[in-house]
DNA sequence: CTGTTAGCGCATTCAC
DNA sequence: GTGAATGCGCTAACAG
């Protein structure tokens, strides 16, 4: 407050600046153009501290370079800010100890509420249980079921099983799977929504065409190869883009046409797919709306101090499919 | 505080948690057990009033979905987090009044120090002046001149320089230059640097060689195309990697081979480059380290407060060109 | 070794 | 309308 003792007391200033209806007119533009002239702000820890309140979210995530948690994060902080919030990052390289060591940082105060995608090698949530009984909090993307926490994530089971769907009624009766994010619930719901999708159908599931792809680039290349050779799939469904973009080129060296001899459908969160020639056709998921979903809850929590919603909205899910940047179809809810 | 009132006093609790010498040993314990057992995390705001210092860095910066400044936060925030500090971002989606408004706003004593990208519109600088006044800054990558405030950026204008030469020891006469990002520092650096260097080796400059590329993909695809049958030029310079997808595209619908026809070279963040057939030969913006060398200095600043570093460290550059993965040439500092 | 006190800057309560 | 007093939770200076 400090600079204004130049005529009124500390609490008239505050109340002005406040607009309080019981300070003078001329009072509050005389404190206003001050407050202008010095770019006054109120000290946002005082403020804080006296109101019990940080007006600060915080995410967690397993990765910053990644476009699908780019765009989430990016969802996460419009939402914020359209409530006047601020948002702090927590990149944990899918690191466990990283998580479990902001999780406990976090307990200072620090945040009203805080947003969670599990690193790769989360298996305890005793951290997460901990932090929820202090502050209110969401998963989103990279959840776990078992944890009793509301959560927002993409209906990759359906995509996958829509997807494999749309290569069997285009005529592939043998599709390649390229495998990857083994580890994350989304890799496995993606890898049973293919299997079920066969199934229905009546194809015979076999191993030898779900191709492991947690590897390196080249590793992943000579298996995707091989796979091509030696199952000669029509089609192909590919659970990452990179991973796409590696079997586009063994088409290539192979001299498959695209989608002559084998069609390519693949989950994707760049948009570089319609930059293609002939362009992919991808699953797209939804990760900035999955993230201003799942920051929208938040606040919901934050705003309903703990009714509850934890019956209501516990999974909201989302994706569509679409060919360059024409929709093939659409399942977004 | 609070629950400790079990037996001792607040600020003996305090001295406990910090590890006092002047705090027994068996009382520390008590404290500790107690602090584990109820996962007590001082206050910040409280901690933060007391100290007059926050322990966190906020970042604003034009775009969130950008795989440049995606890397460019890692490496902040790895700095940061080494030192303790938490990291608030700021997307400014690159809207000048976007940015004034964070900049006021970051007044409020919120943050230590922080690092400022500029948007795409920003011509007045008037916000950062005042917000310098209260917290020591970083400009990093899209920077202006036109202030007095510590830079960290990349060397554009000797990378274009430097792959244009390459180009043209490689048998190049005539160069097609894909412009973009028209309104940076970057992108008019990149712009300088390739034109100094057709005159440095004797080479007409010609405009129509320059193909604006600050359009949608459509518009942008048609120029390219448009621009390799009219000049058939031998190399292609392009300022972004997404206009290398392009051009890269329109060779094949003009059956050009590359890089027999005609040779690619282009500035790229995107890890990807190693993923085309044949490979892309890149100039890669090492946005990482800037990320990490920004906030470096930005902690040489608050650690030595106002020291004046003013002329030390003005500018730092960097960047180097690779071909898939194999180095080209180098130029790393 | 432990406890008491004061103050960081703000917003609220109550007195003037 | 305005001002003085209080406390948010913490830490550091000082007292016991």
């Amino acid at each position: 407050m400090l600079a204004k003792e130049l005529n009124l007391a500390i609490s008239t200033v505050s109340k002005a600046l406040r607009d309080s209806h019981e300070v003078k007119a001329e009072t509050k533009t005389k404190v206003w153009d001050l407050a202008k002239k010095l770019n006054y702000q109120p000290n946002a820890f005082a403020a804080g501290l006296r109101a019990q309140k940080s007006k600060t979210i915080a995410v967690i995530f397993p990765e910053l370079a990644n476009s699908f948690f780019s765009l989430a994060i990016k969802g996460i902080e419009e939402v914020a800010r359209g409530k006047g919030y601020h948002v702090l990052i927590y990149p944990t390289h899918e690191c466990k100890e990283q998580e479990i060591s902001f999780a406990y940082r976090l307990m200072d105060g620090r945040v009203d509420g805080l947003m969670i995608s599990l690193s790769r090698g989360t298996t305890n949530y005793d951290h997460l249980i901990d932090l929820n009984q202090k502050v209110p909090m969401i998963l989103f993307d990279r959840i776990s079921d078992d944890i009793d926490i509301l959560k927002v994530t993409t209906n990759d089971y359906e995509s996958a099983f829509i997807a494999t769907q749309h290569l069997i009624e285009n005529g592939c009766n043998k599709i390649l799977y390229l495998e990857a994010l083994k580890f994350t619930s989304a890799g496995k719901f993606r890898l049973q929504g293919h299997i079920d999708a066969l199934e229905e159908f009546n194809l015979s599931y076999n191993k030898q065409l779900i191709i492991d792809c947690d590897q390196s680039d080249q590793e992943n290349y000579y298996h995707i190869k091989h796979g091509l050779v030696s199952n000669k799939p029509q089609g192909i469904l590919s659970s990452i883009e990179k991973l796409a973009t590696l079997c586009y080129n063994a088409c290539k060296e192979l001299n498959l046409t695209i989608p002559n001899d084998v069609k390519i459908v693949s989950f994707s969160n760049l948009e570089t797919a319609h930059l293609w020639s002939p362009p992919l056709t991808t699953i797209t998921q939804p990760a900035f709306e999955i993230g201003k979903e799942a920051a929208k809850l938040l606040f919901q929590l934050l705003d309903k101090k703990q009714i509850d919603l934890k019956d209501e909205n516990k999974i909201l899910k989302s994706a569509f499919i679409k060919r360059g940047s024409s929709a093939v179809c659409e399942t977004f809810t």
